[in-house]
DNA sequence: AAACAATGGTTCAAATAATGGACCGATTGG
DNA sequence: CCAATCGGTCCATTATTTGAACCATTGTTT
């Protein structure tokens, strides 16, 4: 791997449960010399991407990051536009509901809106969806170019419960309903248990930038609920739309 | 310099005025070769902090960056702890208060609390205000080490008004007050009728990494008032200090 | 249309920067 | 009090990065 691989690597290992870690596990869980996740860690360190707690001598990421997410969302404000829809299609529908950037061949969440029963599906920040077995990748999927349809269904589609979906055939079904209805259902494809609506958000040239999904416990769904959670994400992800290409 | 930091100074090279750049031009200015920069961009593409605008190729900063950010703004919350305090203030003294972060030589405006009086200061969120000039910058400074002081004083200062301070003695003498008193005083040094009270804001290190500043009309202001600005910025800063370093 | 000057992207021998085992002093915990 | 772990440093070895020369393509100028 590229050096700066090795580094990018390093800030990767921070989350949300443990946004603070030492110097010897920094490079023991990345694979790395102790000299040379420090050293690593001083380059990031002189541009601020990486702090150091003073009194524990312990890792944190470091205001430049913000510093340059800022900058990155100005230009391209998806979350800062999409979090009040999706605030809202989560309190209308009662349940959790996220947003998505395609981003490398797969979905990154970005945003979350937990729902407030106390039985609800969560998700976090920063989890990577595949567009398989997901109902936001299928929603993307088919709001794609066919071409770059046909080149993910090439490859080999991991199976991640019992109920994913991996043949091309079934796939190729799931993703015209929701080229026909505009949204996209899938059941414990992902996890089980797990039931999602999902649509797709488009950029200005029409195609398809990210997704947003409503995800219930399955115990609460049928399909007349699928259909009214169907047709409320669809309004949402077109709202987001609209106002992401200035046609608010 | 090390791979990583010329990776790095690759990201920085981006800004809110121009948030897309191509490959000459990135290499160019980063004073790297045109294949050192497409490799390293490339690294950094892996790990979504650069994105590659398919039809221009262009490059822009990328949603790993969002990501990053997301999880270290949750673990060190600078805006979400300052607000209240901010709020407090303004509500204390009757006038404007705005928290700014210091980022890349100047201070970025993130969060403002307005005067409910008619005749107010109005601030942006997002407006950069320069280290001298504003009662900001000089409690920022007073609070920096020595040297970093000196190297900003060695470049020459744009005067804003008639009475920005831009000579080194007098601007000098500003810091010595802040740093004696624990506040700034500037009075229409960046805007003809404005009058500030500045206090910096430590982090866990004891170095500045922002400041809040009291915005008054002048006509409201005399040595009394100003004073009491003063103590009561200086309180508010030092309370948010003390709970952002887990020190509350 | 032809010539031109950009652009993004690629290659490979040469040069440079990254690497990691050994080591140090300071904490920590049994 | 000792053993283990911590953060941090050193430097000969090694592997990665580097950049001039090279395409192919795009868009501009003559």
């Amino acid at each position: 791997m590229s050096t700066v691989g090795k580094a990018v690597s390093l800030l990767e290992l921070f989350t949300l449960h443990e946004p603070e870690i030492g110097l010897s596990d920094l490079a023991r869980r990345a694979g790395l010399d102790k000299a040379t996740a420090r050293r690593l860690l001083m380059a990031l360190a002189a541009h601020r991407l990486i702090e150091q707690e003073p009194r524990s001598r312990r890792y944190r990421l470091g205001a430049g990051l913000s510093r340059l997410a800022r900058i990155r969302d100005a230009h391209f404000p998806f979350v800062r536009l999409a979090a009040p829809v999706i605030r809202e299609l989560s309190l209308e529908t009662g349940e959790t509901v996220h947003l998505s950037e395609f981003s490398a061949g797969a979905l990154l969440t970005l945003h979350v809106e937990l729902s407030a029963k106390a039985n609800r599906v969560n998700v976090d920040v920063g989890q990577v969806l595949p567009l398989h077995g997901t109902a936001s990748g299928i929603a993307f999927l088919a709001a794609s170019r066919l071409e770059v349809v046909g080149a993910y269904l090439e490859k080999p589609l991991r199976a991640f419960t019992a109920h994913t979906m991996t043949g091309p055939d079934t796939l190729a079904k799931a993703i015209a309903f929701a080229a026909t209805s505009g949204y996209s259902r899938s059941s414990q494809g992902y996890e089980e248990g797990v039931h999602s609506i999902g649509a797709a958000i488009l950029g200005a040239d029409g195609q398809p930038i990210g997704t947003l999904a409503v995800a219930s416990p399955i115990s609460r769904i049928d399909d007349a609920i699928a259909g009214s959670q169907g047709e409320a994400a669809l309004r949402a992800a077109r709202l987001i739309t609209a106002r992401l290409t200035g046609e608010a």
